[in-house]
DNA sequence: TATCAATAGTTGACATATCAATTAAATTAA
DNA sequence: TTAATTTAATTGATATGTCAACTATTGATA
């Protein structure tokens, strides 16, 4: 088979497709001075749904490395968005919490993320987004 | 229109992809000890396929900040793998090529590579492919 | 032509990604 | 119960992502 551009590779485009989102997203919170990076808002997200849970736990679903979780959690802790409160009898994990200031800062925000959401997205049926979702899926569970 | 958790948010599968291939993609690398990293080939192969090119367009190809690929073609520069060549009557661009180095080390490590996007998509038919491919330009249009 | 504006690339500062090594605690095995 | 193993989180080192500030050069304009 002859070798492919690499604007051609499949990864490559999945690759894009977040870069771009990303870019643009960071950029519209920025515009709006909000002051959180796009990561730290999935992590802020991610606790706001799940909480309680750990950092090991918050590691696995945000697919990132708990060294990163560990540094992007004393930032978010700085703000004053989250909190880690101690488990009974266990002294190795933390809970990890929204403060109420993470709670309204994440309903405060909520309206901009809905939109960007909506953007990504604009044009697309029903029908459409499944079956993204269902490719994007397999390509996750060849790659494991 | 009821909150989605971030799970079912296109952009959030999207980039857990993208991570997840990366994840994968550089195990396999250095499983087999070959030294480099995955935003490293990328530029390599964008290089091969385009050269002569400046680093403004290899940044633009790359989805890449003009300062990060400063950095990273500065080691690959130390691993000789590229050499940036004078531009006649230009003293501010320096067109960006392969060393016969690079150029081996793509070719040898070339099969890896043709392997993990084959893996990737395993199970795909080419209809399939098209249309992940056009869904997901559609979004990085969406998101300018 | 002299000045001003735009452009390409670099550097600094800080956030994030990743691996390896470490610490402290919990679990298992002897 | 003690010792060995495993686990959760942290820290160090290095690569990458991003913005802002800066340098050198080029292009535009008065």
């Amino acid at each position: 088979m002859a070798d492919k551009e690499i604007e051609n590779v499949i990864l490559f485009q999945v690759d894009q497709t977040s870069k771009a989102s990303k870019i643009y997203s960071q950029r519209e919170l920025d515009k709006l001075g909000i002051d959180i990076t796009i990561e730290q808002w999935v992590l802020l997200k991610i606790i706001e749904e799940k909480a309680p849970l750990s950092q090991k736990e918050l590691a696995e679903k945000s697919l990132r490395d708990p060294a990163s979780i560990t540094r992007t959690l004393h930032l978010l802790e700085k703000k004053q968005l989250i909190t880690r409160e101690a488990i009974p009898n266990n002294r190795r994990q933390h809970n990890l919490f929204l403060t109420q200031q993470g709670v309204n800062f994440v309903n405060e925000n909520m309206t901009l993320v809905r939109q960007l959401r909506k953007k990504s997205i604009e044009g697309f049926t029903q029908n459409e987004l499944k079956t993204l979702s269902k490719l994007l899926l397999r390509i996750q569970q060849n790659m494991q």
